[in-house]
DNA sequence: TGCTTGACATAAT
DNA sequence: CATTATGCCAAGC
């Protein structure tokens, strides 16, 4: 794995359980804003047993994005308290988290 | 070296 | 809402 891959990582360590984080939010943590794709990628390059929440991660949609894996992830998030819809989707409104930066264009919730 | 793919985002339709 | 088009960059071939 590469190095540059272990920015991507802290920055998905930082996400608390209960909460959840969208791609680009990951990479802009990291400091590579616009580089969705790469976090994207460098979570399935992710070896197994490391200290990092993958599960946090979906895609803007509020949706899962790895087949392979989608039921195993939507278990780990709903026994940390994260609710899905009947679409199989999460409420980023309530559950995307709001920290890392204070320069985050996020509107207030509700 | 160059083209294709991909655990995505955003804007437009 | 869903679909499509475009941008981004690393890996595979």
């Amino acid at each position: 794995m590469s190095a540059r891959y272990e920015t991507i990582y802290q920055a998905v360590r930082r996400i608390p359980a209960g909460w959840v984080a969208t791609y680009g939010q990951v990479a802009r943590l990291a400091g590579l804003p616009g580089r969705a794709r790469q976090v994207g990628y460098a979570l399935a390059a992710l070896e197994a047993g490391r200290d990092v929440p993958w599960h946090r991660v979906i895609n803007a949609q509020g949706r899962i994005s790895v087949r392979d894996s989608a039921e195993r992830q939507r278990e780990l998030l709903e026994a940390e308290g994260v609710a899905f819809d009947d679409r199989d989707r999460v409420s980023l409104e309530r559950y995307r988290w709001r920290g890392g930066a204070a320069e985050d264009p996020w509107l207030p919730l509700v």
